[in-house]
RNA sequence: GGCCAGGUAGCUCAGUCGGUAGAGCAGAGGACUGAAAAUCCUCGUGUCGGCAGUUCGAUUCUGUCCCUGGCCA
């Protein structure tokens, strides 16, 4: 708890795949040092949510501050861009408190907007999507592509013709805008983060022991009662499968479930596939991160090594 | 014990009118600027159950043996 005196603001990245073990570390983190978590994480933000995400449980949270959990409904979809306003918003408050922001996720795109910024664009219009989309099923999207080829040729190369999420995205702004999505882009990204960052990575050296740690874990929440969770956010007249709080990992699995669609087997193997889907992909973001100290998780050591590293920068007085 | 159907990629299977084979899933690698736990791209050699026979050549035809499932005893 050595509490220096506040230098230059920075702020701490904790990254690491789903089921590495980033929550009890960035708890252990708090114990040492004066910070204060955000949670970057675009599951956890969703209100009703807790067991399928692996969110700390409300004693914890109730000793120890967490930002951006529990901040939005499932029934309306959250965004890198409120992210980006959330988490900055959330930053300056902590480093007001003299203390520093430890932002600790899996979500590789909160991760990189808000280091590097993310361009002035507006945010989704639900009724040019749902006018997209009536398009898409008439004309299909290889046709939307090749309207946005016209368009917006930059992006057209960019977005491949199968990648209905990014075609519609870019028409979208085009038609919200009248500028295009390459348009924007080239005037820059804005607010990124004016802070050092320490980025500290943990992942498991062997992919082998992931998975064994997802699958366990996996069953764990469905013996914590995760199918019970999801069959009362299943019942709730807002809900529908495509939204993104039941699009999650577990969350969409188990709704196929509820509705009859698999069998509980089934659920359960889709489920824990899917995870491991999610990790490979978190792990294809830590890769390209830089001026990143991986740690190996899941370790007898890890929290100690971590905490070794992390008193070495206390001691150079980079942070409270 | 008899009859039938099968034994082909980690799994589920397709296929080769005889010229050593390919899909889906899994897995691996990658991309990613307001849905991102999303969306998408790339990657397929394996004694084609064993042994023998026919053949220039067998995973493919024949015989036999082994294994699995079903039916009959």
């Amino acid at each position: 708890m050595g509490m220096a005196k506040a230098s230059s603001p920075s702020v701490i990245f904790l990254m690491g795949p789903t089921a590495s073990g980033k929550t009890e570390l960035a708890l252990a983190i708090t114990q040492a040092l004066a910070t204060e978590i955000i949670s970057v994480d675009s599951a956890m933000v969703y209100r009703g949510l807790d067991i399928g995400t692996a969110k700390p449980d409300a004693a914890i949270r109730a000793d120890i501050p967490h930002h951006l959990i529990d901040i939005c409904e499932p029934t309306e979809p959250y965004s890198a861009g409120r992210f980006c306003a959330d988490a900055q918003a959330a930053i300056e408050d902590i480093h007001a408190r003299g203390r520093t922001p430890l932002l600790v996720g899996g979500t590789g795109l909160y991760f990189r907007a808000l280091e590097q910024g993310i361009s002035a664009v507006p945010g989704a219009a639900p009724e040019i999507r749902a006018d997209l989309r009536r398009a898409a099923e008439q004309q299909g999207w290889q046709a939307l592509h090749r309207r946005l080829a016209g368009i917006d040729p930059d992006s057209a190369g960019r977005i491949h013709p199968n990648d209905p999420q990014r075609i519609q995205r870019a028409l979208e702004v085009y038609e919200m805008t009248g500028k295009t999505l390459s348009e924007h882009f080239s005037s820059g990204r804005e607010r990124s983060l004016p802070f050092q960052i320490h980025k500290l990575i943990i992942a498991p050296e062997r992919r082998s022991a992931l998975h064994a740690r997802i699958a366990q874990r996996f069953r764990a929440m469905l013996e914590a009662g995760l199918v019970e969770e999801v069959s009362g956010l299943h019942a709730r007249p807002g809900l529908r499968p495509d939204l993104p709080a039941m699009r999650l990992v577990g969350y969409r699995q188990i709704w196929r479930y509820l509705a009859g669609e698999i069998d509980y087997a089934e659920m359960q193997e889709e489920a824990i596939i899917a995870t491991r889907q999610l990790a490979k992909r978190q792990l294809t973001w830590l890769g390209a991160e830089e001026n990143a100290h991986w740690f190996g998780a899941n370790q007898a050591n890890t929290h100690e090594n971590v905490l070794e590293f992390l008193g070495k920068l206390v001691n150079k007085s980079r942070f409270p």
